[in-house]
This record gives structure tokens, C-alpha cells and sequence, in this order.
RNA sequence: GGGCGAUUAGCUCAGUUGGUUAGAGCACCUGCCUUACAAGCAGGGGGUCGAGGGUUCGAGUCCCCCAUCGCCCA
């Protein structure tokens, strides 16, 4: 038998020094591999998030990956194939955003490609001081982003690495890559083929300060003052004043697009209206006043003016009544120049146009704040109004909180702007989709509803195109006519072969480069793709969909979609649009939602919240292991506060399993079986825990796979059944007793090791390593596999089933008696009396000797005794003397 | 306004299909240097399970209603 030699190990485990020798180990063992040969049904695959490699990854990353790691390591133990991938995605705003910040630059269209850019030296050229953007090419911009996310990139896996996440990076992508690229725009091609997809000019919201398109799941209402302004429009007839009525607005700067009034059509107070004409004050232009159930009597005054465009409600009415379109704002935010007529086609119609134009000269390249302050100044004056009943603003602004749209990473409200955009058809799908949602096993079962909630409630087609520079580029090109007008209605799709395709830098078939941008000649479309649109593919990125080496039927679809609850919307909705689309299939057959983690005072943690905490200083303190275990206590779906206390507890629980090891091994005896009823009983115990914690994986319950490990490792094995042994263990003249006391505790300590080794795989490896290894012939504890009640079944059944519990709570009526007299609890005793009731002495029958011994007497005698609820034996000693202590 | 979740010990959380006297860790108090571990061990105090109502022989658990907090959506 093989054992450890006690000094031979340190006193102390070395966490980082060791974390970092298992690191490089496991690699070297392809722990992590998958084999890329292995049919469908004999592997587990994962789709794991790639994460936005822009900035650092913080402790909330943390927590939900591990629990996808946690989960490949007890499936690879299981038996499975995992697959288990890693992307980076680097596309997107973010990143643009974090380049500009970084290099203080700024792309724009035209600006010549410099190559070998070097930012500070352009810059010191230019003598532009240090908060002036330096202008750059859509190219050179690229390129920055390519270097700003390889950086990224590197501390990402490192830090990856350094939680011991098993990740095969042989299946390692970027959102960016060229694979991921020829796959997204496959897509597109694939999409356009079945006719999902469209394009067209239309109302979009648009963020002003990015001057892109954005989708409706990348929206979020943020909570803003405003005020209510009442101003009064004039009401006509032919063209005489009859009466008059006054709106409530929170955006007076859009009255000048002001064109329809609307009220509800049961409303007694405006029902005389419908059909007439209003005269909007201060730019008199006549608008038609109808009816609408859509708007609402109790707000406001309960009619309003529609604009081009305030909301998606004014986008509806637009469309609904043929509304005239006066777009005012411009893409970057500011009111364009128009101007207004009596008349004709020279303007936009206004009953005064000389005050309608003068006015509006004065809100001309404003931002809305500013134009707003404008136009509520103009409302002030009397000679504004349509009405003549005075000043057209009634009473001040009223002061109010609202939510107000805005792009998630944007910092102006969005605008509803009339562009031409790329679409994916989803309204039509809603059904569908959440047919697809129901063949999805949610963990936590009601996230699904979350999921169905958005699909119910989705009122825009995806917008998909983006008016950005860092991204995956639409592979279309357009003819231009003969003004050099492109032909949309034209629009040439790439071949397949070509793909990746940049249209900007390609042509299209039967032209040549000259003829770019030429009347007659063609012009690549400019647009790229919104960023979900490529990572919504990354069941088909991993298995390379529609490549030379389609992996498609070996892997889809996917096991399980690990991924944070938040991003229900996007991500999880448009992977599972695609594969819809796409595969007429679920993505996945299961999607696991990790929680979020909350800083003390519960608000989620981000970075742009300033209260992301950095992995590292944590892995540093207390170990990979320990943060792992960390993760580990929480059930899926469930926020987590930080809480380094649970750390510490993570830390202990290494602590012990080392020295428990080293007991354990520590151990000699002659081989021989485990013939003895306390460890016949134990290995009972173990069974159940066994049982239990395989359930709980199979449900992706993590902390109640590791809670039960752990109750029974700490509780059962440490504190009881091996103080219960310590005497036999080293016994001399009871070699069988001695034999299997050792060959129990070795099994225990194997079986639970193997239960603990997905959540610690450092401290379990390492204690695996010291005999397991040689003994299984696993060199690493993450090859083996999971422990099965079945191979504990070559373990006779105790005789009693009592026997264990039995004995651990005789002993503990021992230790209290001790505890209670205030003598240490190895204090030797002269006699030793248990109180019991008569199936507690039955119980005790078979292990009578080991509780004596652990209780340092030579032999134990029964009085008749009443359990209490908490007590089941009372224990009456006479300790011995205390043993002499040597000075030396 | 609609949907979802949470509310259990001072704190962080478990609590399976309803079933003895509701658990763990941390914190607190007391004791113990015990041949794996003082980063340990033993013992102890501490909860009318958010409020109210109902179903049931029996409710932390199921139903209704209310409150507070959080999230998602209008």
C-alpha cells in the first residue's frame, strides 16, 4: 500500500504556487481536449458567452463562468465528450468606444488610410492638443481595434486560466475573425434567401452621440426629469379660427414637426375636433386633428401633437394616417436647417411662413436641450400664437420624473430617425418563437417567462444594420444610376464564395474598382452588422457551420447555453431566432441563467457603476478554489452580494481537505477489506451523499451537490467517523480491524475528493496526486470518472442502519459531557455511562468499541435513559487525572 | 399599468412531492494547545419563517389578499 511520509509534506498549502503547477499540468494532459471525431450523442456541448473584450473582466464574470466550468468538469467526468469553447467578442460599440477614449481618435468616411498609423506621432504633427479627436480612416480605426482587443484578449484567458476553467482552446473564435465573419455574413445570405430579411427607409431610433441605428433590445428606460408644457393650438375650419385646446408636451423642441393632433375618440371634450385642422403656434403649420384609441385621455390634457418623431407611437400614427414627414433632427442630433412656405413645393406649409421661418432660424444646429429652451422662450410671446388668445405657453413647465429612452451604452435620449436600415422579419415569428422557447429546459424554469414577456412584447423588426466602423460588414453592394444615386431596390448580394466580403474594399461581379462611387458604377453598402447579429451564431461559429470542416452534425444542437439573466433579450432570444431561422431547431436543449453579483448594497455590479470589483485581488487572498466555491453556494438564477466571507469558508474548506489528505494517506495498514460495521455504516452514508450529489448535477444544481458533499466531508468524515477511528487505525494487535479501518477511510476520502473536484480542482488534484494516481492510474482526479453508488456497492451493507448515526451521536454526548466538565476532550476516563433508551443501546451494539475508544474508555456500560429531542444518549464520566505535562 | 422573483437567526443563505421540536456557515458566548488541521475541535445562546385570511388531521412549503424590496416590460 502506498503512503505518504508526513514530513514530507508542508505544513501549509502553497494555494498560488500550487494553482499555477496544476495549471500548466492539466494542459499538458489535455484535461480540457475534446475529441473532434466523437459522434453527437456521446458529447456534451457547451455555448459558452464570449465575453466583450473591452476593459477587464470583473468579479461577476467570475461567477457565472465558473458555473459553466463546473459543469463541464462533472460531465467530462461522467463520461461525456465535452466540448466546451471559448469566443471573444470583440465587435461593437464598446469596443469603438474604448479605442476612441484610449487613442483620443476619431474615424470618419473620406479620410485617406494612413498605414503604419502612429497615433502620437500624427498627432504631434498636427499640434492637436490633448483632449482634440485625432481624424482617422474607417481602416485605421479597425486596425486600433485590433490591437486594443488582442491585448484584452491575453488577460482575459490568463485570468481564465487562472480560475482553472477547463476551456479547449483548440475551439477558440473572435467575433471579428474571419471564420466568424464568413459565418455572419452566410447568415445574411441564408436569411435573404428565405426571404427574412429586408430592407427599407423608415423611422429608426437612432442614438445621437454614436449617430447609429440601435435595436429595441438594446433600449432601456432611464428615469429623467422633464417638464409639461401646455401650449395652445388654434383649431380651423376652411381657414377660420373656431376655438382652440391645449396640449401637454415634455418635447416642445419638436413642435415644429408637429404634424397631426390626436385625441381619444370616446373623449366628450375634443369630439368635435376630429376632422377639423389645428394651427400649431409659433410655426402655424395646419395639421389634421383624428381620432385614436392609442392615446390616452388621463395624461396630460388628454390630447396631444404627433411629431416626426417623438416616440414609436408617433412612428404608428405617422404611418396609420399618412402623415406628412418633417424631420427635424438631424444624425448628430441637431434641428436641421428647413424652411417653411405659404405654399408650393419651396417649404413646408405654414399659414405665416415670415414668423414660422424666423423662428425657426433660431433653433437651426441646436441640440434639443437648447432648442427646447428656445422654442419654451418663443411660446412665451404672444406673437406666437395660433389663436390670438395671448402667449400660447399656458402655465410654467410642471416639473416631473420620467422614463426616457436611451441606447444601454448611449448618454443622449434616443431619436426616432428616418433611415435606411436592414431588417430581419421577427413580428411575424413571435409564435414560433416562443414554441421554440417551450422545447428550452430554462434553469431557473421561470426565466422562461422573461424570455416569452419580450417576445410578446416586441413591436420593431430587428434592426440590424449599424452606421458603425468595428464590425462584421453587410455583404452588399448597390448600382449607382445615373446621378450616382444608389439603386437599393437593386441591391447585389455576395456570392457565398467570396465570403468574408468587405463591399467597401471589394467590387461586386461585372464592375471594376474604377467605377466605385461613379454615376453608372456601384458603391459598397457602408453598414455593418448590429454585434448580436454575429455572437447570436455561436452554436454555428463552434461548429463551424457551412465551412469545409462542418462539425455541424457532431455537435448541433447544443447541450446547454450557459449565460447571465440579462441578456434574456439578446442574446438568448436572437441564438434562438437564428437556429430557427436557420436550422428549423432549438440552438439548445437546456439554458442555465447565472445570477448577477451586487455590491453590499445590493445594486448590480458594473463597471460604469464604479463598483466592479477586480477577480484578482481575490484569487491572490484566497485562492482560485476558494472563489470557485464561492460561485459554487449559489443556486442558478439567484443575485449573489459579494461577500468575502464565503471566500474564507472556501479557503477552510482547502485548508481541511489538505490535511484530511494527509491524514488519511498517512495511514498504513496490510491491504484487507472492509469487514467492520462502523465502516460498512460510513460507506452507507457516503452512499447517499453520493446519490444525492449526482441528482443535484444532473439538475445543474451545483450548491446543493457541493452543500451535501460538504456536510457529509466536514460533519460525518473529519469531526466524527475519523476521530471514531483513530484508536483502530493504528491498532497493533487488530490487523483485520486496522485493514479495513484504513482501506474505509482511503475510500472515503477517494469517493469524496472526486464529488469535490469539479468546484476545487486545485486542492483535489493535489491530494489525488499524492497515492490516487499512481494507485487508479488516473494521473489526474478531473480524468476519472464521477463516483456511482454502484462501485460502492462491493461494500457490504452495515447490519444495522443505525450503526453510523449512532455512534456519531454517542460520541458527541461524550465530548459535551467533557465539554461540560471543562477537560480536554482526549482526557483518558475512568468510567463511561451512556443514559439510552433501549434501541439506542441496540443501535450502539456493533460499533461499541471504536466509541469507546474514541472517548478514551476502556469499555462503556448502559443506564435506562429518555432520549431528549436534541439528545439521544447523556453521557456520565469520571475523567482520569490530567496527564503530567513535560517541560520539554 | 402588466409580468417575474425575493422576504426564514444579528449577517449571508439552504429548506425536495405539505409530515416529529425549522437548518448551515459567519458573527457572538464558554471550554479545549487533541499525534491531520487553533485557518482547528467541542459545547451554548439566538427565529411567532414579511402581515392577514383560507385549504388540511397537519403549512416555511399549497390558495387568496396586502406590504416592502429587486428585476423585466409598457
Amino acid at each position: 500500500m502506498k503512503s505518504i511520509e508526513f514530513g514530507d509534506l508542508p505544513k501549509r498549502f502553497d494555494i498560488n504556487e500550487r494553482e499555477a503547477h496544476w495549471r500548466a499540468r492539466w494542459s499538458e494532459l489535455g484535461v480540457e481536449k475534446r475529441d473532434q471525431n466523437a459522434p453527437r450523442e456521446k458529447s456534451f456541448v457547451i455555448d459558452s458567452p464570449p465575453p466583450t473584450v473591452s476593459g477587464a473582466l470583473h468579479i461577476g464574470h467570475v461567477f457565472s463562468y465558473t458555473h459553466q466550468d463546473l459543469l463541464a468538469r462533472y460531465k467530462r467526468m461522467t463520461g461525456w465528450n465535452v466540448a466546451y469553447p471559448m469566443g471573444w467578442d470583440d465587435n461593437g460599440l464598446p469596443t469603438e468606444r474604448r479605442v476612441q477614449n484610449y487613442f483620443m481618435v476619431r474615424a470618419e468616411r473620406g479620410v485617406p488610410y494612413i498605414e503604419n498609423l502612429d497615433v502620437e506621432a500624427e498627432r504631434a504633427r498636427l499640434e492637436l492638443k490633448k483632449n482634440r479627436q485625432l481624424v482617422i480612416s474607417r481602416q485605421n480605426f479597425i486596425e486600433l481595434c485590433r490591437v486594443v482587443t488582442e491585448v484584452d484578449e491575453i488577460a482575459f484567458k490568463d485570468m481564465f486560466n487562472r480560475m482553472g476553467y477547463s476551456i479547449d482552446w483548440s475551439d477558440e473564435y473572435a467575433t471579428i475573425d474571419d471564420k466568424s465573419r464568413r459565418i455572419a455574413q452566410r447568415s445574411f445570405l441564408d436569411l435573404h434567401e428565405k426571404g427574412h430579411i429586408y430592407q427599407r427607409e423608415s423611422p429608426t431610433m437612432w442614438d445621437v452621440d454614436f449617430q447609429t441605428a440601435v435595436a429595441q433590445a438594446e433600449v432601456e428606460d432611464r428615469e429623467k426629469g422633464g417638464a409639461y408644457h401646455d401650449l395652445e393650438f388654434g383649431v380651423f375650419e376652411e381657414d377660420a379660427p373656431v376655438s382652440s385646446f391645449v396640449i401637454s408636451t415634455t418635447r416642445p423642441e419638436l413642435l415644429a414637426a408637429c404634424v397631426g393632433i390626436t385625441a381619444h375618440p370616446d373623449d366628450e371634450r375634443f369630439k368635435g375636433l376630429f376632422g377639423k385642422h389645428a394651427v400649431t403656434p409659433g410655426f402655424f403649420a395646419k395639421v389634421p386633428i383624428f381620432p385614436s384609441t392609442e392615446a390616452d385621455p388621463e395624461k396630460g390634457t388628454g390630447i396631444l401633437m404627433v411629431c416626426t418623431f417623438g416616440d414609436q407611437t408617433d412612428v404608428a400614427w405617422w404611418r396609420e394616417e399618412e402623415l406628412e414627414l418633417r424631420q427635424i433632427l438631424g444624425r448628430n442630433g441637431r434641428i436641421l436647417d428647413h424652411s417653411f412656405s405659404g405654399g408650393g413645393d419651396d417649404g413646408w406649409a405654414s399659414t405665416n411662413p415670415e414668423k414660422a421661418n424666423e423662428n425657426y432660424q433660431l433653433i437651426v444646429g441646436k441640440r434639443s436641450p437648447s432648442a427646447k429652451a428656445l422654442v419654451v422662450e418663443m411660446m412665451r410671446n404672444p406673437e406666437n400664437s395660433a389663436t390670438g388668445n395671448g402667449a400660447p405657453l399656458q402655465d410654467e413647465p410642471q416639473w416631473i420624473q420620467h422614463p426616457v429612452r436611451f441606447y444601454e451604452n448611449g448618454d443622449s435620449p434616443l431619436e426616432y430617425l428616418t433611415t435606411r436600415q436592414w431588417f430581419v422579419r421577427m413580428l411575424d415569428k413571435t409564435d414560433q418563437m416562443i414554441d421554440m422557447g417551450r422545447k428550452i429546459n430554462w434553469y431557473p424554469d421561470f426565466m422562461r417567462k422573461r424570455f416569452e414577456n419580450w417576445t410578446e412584447n416586441l413591436n420593431v423588426d430587428w434592426c440590424i444594420s449599424r452606421q458603425r466602423y468595428f464590425g462584421v460588414p453587410i455583404p452588399v453592394w448597390y448600382p449607382l444610376d445615373d446621378q450616382g444615386e444608389p439603386q437599393y431596390d437593386q441591391a447585389i448580394i455576395a456570392a457565398e464564395e467570396v465570403l468574408p466580403v468587405d463591399p467597401e474594399s471589394t467590387t461586386p461581379p461585372g464592375y471594376t474598382e474604377e467605377q466605385r462611387g461613379v454615376p453608372g458604377g456601384f458603391a459598397g453598402e457602408p453598414d455593418i452588422f448590429d454585434t448580436w447579429f454575429t455572437s447570436s451564431l455561436s452554436p454555428q461559429t463552434v461548429a463551424r457551420w457551412g465551412e469545409e470542416d462542418d462539425q455541424m452534425n457532431s455537435l448541433f444542437p447544443f447541450d446547454v447555453r450557459p449565460q447571465a439573466h440579462d441578456i434574456i433579450r439578446t442574446w438568448a432570444f436572437y441564438t434562438i431566432a437564428k437556429a430557427m431561422l436557420h436550422q428549423e431547431s432549438v440552438p439548445w436543449h437546456n439554458i442555465n441563467l447565472s445570477g448577477w453579483v451586487l455590491d453590499p448594497d445590493r445594486k448590480k455590479m458594473s463597471k460604469s457603476k464604479g463598483n466592479a470589483v477586480t477577480p484578482v485581488d481575490s484569487i491572490d487572498r484566497f485562492g482560485a478554489d476558494a472563489v470557485r466555491y464561492w460561485s459554487a453556494s449559489f443556486k442558478l438564477g439567484v443575485d449573489a452580494a459579494h461577500d468575502e466571507s464565503i471566500f474564507k469558508i472556501g479557503g477552510k474548506l482547502v485548508t481541511k481537505l489538505y490535511n484530511a489528505g494527509k491524514f488519511v494517506l498517512a495511514q498504513t495498514a496490510e491491504d484487507g477489506p472492509i469487514t467492520n460495521e462502523l465502516d460498512r455504516a460510513f460507506i452507507a452514508e457516503l452512499k447517499e451523499v453520493v446519490r444525492a450529489a449526482g441528482q443535484a448535477f444532473e439538475k445543474f444544481e451545483f450548491s446543493v451537490a457541493l452543500q451535501e458533499t460538504e456536510k457529509f466531508f466536514w460533519g460525518a468524515f473529519t469531526d466524527n467517523y475519523i476521530e471514531l477511528l483513530k484508536r483502530r487505525s493504528r491498532s497493533e494487535d487488530d490487523p483485520e480491524g486496522r485493514a479495513s479501518a484504513v482501506a474505509t477511510l482511503r475510500l472515503g476520502l477517494n469517493v469524496v475528493l472526486r464529488l469535490f473536484a469539479p468546484v476545487v480542482p486545485t486542492i483535489t488534484d493535489e491530494v489525488w496526486s499524492w497515492v490516487f494516481a499512481e494507485e487508479t492510474g488516473h494521473a489526474s482526479i478531473h480524468q476519472t470518472p464521477w463516483p456511482t453508488v454502484e462501485e460502492l456497492d462491493a461494500v457490504a451493507a452495515p447490519e444495522l442502519a443505525g450503526s453510523f448515526p449512532a455512534a456519531c451521536d454517542a460520541i458527541s454526548a461524550i465530548r459535551k459531557a467533557k465539554s461540560e466538565s471543562g477537560v480536554s476532550l482526549n482526557r483518558e476516563l475512568l468510567s463511561l455511562v451512556l443514559e439510552a433508551d433501549e434501541a439506542g443501546e441496540s443501535d450502539l451494539r456493533l460499533v461499541l468499541d471504536d466509541v469507546a475508544a474514541a472517548g478514551g474508555a476502556e469499555s462503556i456500560n448502559f443506564a435506562p435513559g429518555t432520549p431528549s429531542g436534541d439528545w439521544r444518549y447523556t453521557a456520565q464520566i469520571e475523567p482520569a487525572a490530567a496527564p503530567v505535562k513535560n517541560g520539554g
